[in-house]
DNA sequence: GTCTATACCACGATAGAC
DNA sequence: GTCTATCGTGGTATAGAC
């Protein structure tokens, strides 16, 4: 745990230029923070981002990895415990409040900038950057890996296909809320969720990834009814044009 | 409906700029393809992408719109159709059947280029430029909203704020299929798929937003068990830290 | 109206002096 | 460690030929 000194001195490059960038990446997203922007920022020399850290690409994988890699820690640590106290008594929703808890808690703790967090947390999430994306995506799959077998053992009728299937399915859909136009109104909910909000807001989300998670394999009933919609005159009549 | 005319003379100006700038967004996505590299594809001047489009993001918007606007149409078409023949018996799947269908159906027609079209509308719902985004979120939005009233209408006992919530769930989980690494085998089972494996997959896609779309409230009791699993000792002990 | 040549400015990156 | 100067490439703007 770095402790966070308060200290009056003017903190060293790397760190001005991590919270500089990290300021402007709130601020705008990957593309809209330029190299030179976050150097006049931080006020520090133009090629010192490449000298400290290599690249714009590295530097922005480094904000993001200061932030992000305490959260997956919260996550796995929340795992772990609820595995340890229930064991077997485990359920899918126990799994997913390890997953989301965390940061809801990290956006109300008492540390500084604790309110950006969400608004930090939205702008990783949703970056259209190709960096951005494969940062999250990799360091999703380590913690991933972890939570897989954990919904698997509390979804032990679901085939190993079928579950990530739709983990994929569930983890979309989270994501696209957060790209969706409701990102400020959810962000608003949570931070101004004092305890009842909060648990108001993560049992509607998780009741939604339940559903999804639950849902009944389509038998060959569904199969049929869906070849019969398919099969309407007023649908197969409609000739697909390209 | 424009005719396919096959002819033999070179493509005029516009047209070769807009094939050329198609292929290379396929094979690269938005970011990938430059102005220099599209130019010389099309055997066209530099400056010409400038005069008849205006900007390479005006370029690309005319590009999606010349194969997506036909796809919102088909859409739109499967629906009214639908809802002539059904009127009050009409269910969410049919408004799902609708949504999905046409898509299948163009990458299975005769027309030049239908088996690309599915990479195509992969590329177009997951490319991560936000011209792109913005162009998708605004052409949905027209044909959503039309949608939006038949969900409204097949699924009367939710209430408008959570239909936009389910539905925004719903279509992000979609949009997170594609952009996963799935992307691949779905669009191989998709073209691969001849009148069964095509229902298949459709069969199965709609059942998880039937159950997303169907999910009972969380009612006081839910709420009260993740109350109570939050305040497990467990999880309740994990310090916050950011 | 169309098309071409060319100039412009901002970007990320890097070599080399200090 | 830090700085300046500079390179290559990106999208864009315009003057002028046809």
């Amino acid at each position: 745990m770095t402790l966070a000194t308060p200290r009056l001195t003017p903190a060293d490059t790397k760190t001005r230029i991590l919270d500089a960038a990290e300021a402007l990446f709130v601020a705008g997203g990957f593309d809209a923070m330029s190299m030179r922007q976050i150097t006049t920022t931080a006020s520090v020399n133009l090629a010192a981002v490449n000298y400290h850290f290599g690249s714009k690409d590295a530097l922005i994988q480094a904000v993001l990895a200061r932030q992000l890699d305490p959260l997956n820690e919260a996550r796995l640590a929340v795992l772990g415990a609820l595995e340890a106290d229930l064991a077997e008594r485990m359920t899918c929703e126990h799994v997913l409040v390890a997953m989301f808890l965390p940061a809801v808690r990290m956006s109300r703790s008492g540390a500084p900038n604790a309110e950006r967090f969400l608004h930090f947390l939205g702008r990783a999430y949703t970056d259209p950057s190709p960096v951005v994306r494969e940062f999250i995506d990799t360091h999703y799959l380590e913690t991933l890996g972890r939570f897989f077998f954990a919904f698997q053992r509390t979804l032990p009728e679901l085939s190993r296909d079928d579950l990530g299937f739709r983990l994929n399915f569930a983890m979309g859909a989270l994501s696209g809320i957060l790209a969706g136009g409701n990102t400020q109104r959810l962000i608003h909910d949570f931070t101004q969720g004092q305890g009842d909000q909060e648990v108001t807001l993560l049992s509607r989300l998780i009741s939604l990834m339940v559903a999804a998670l639950k849902a009944p394999l389509p038998g060959p009933d569904d199969t049929t009814v869906l070849d019969a919609i398919v099969r309407m005159p007023a649908v197969g009549s409609l000739a697909p044009e390209v």
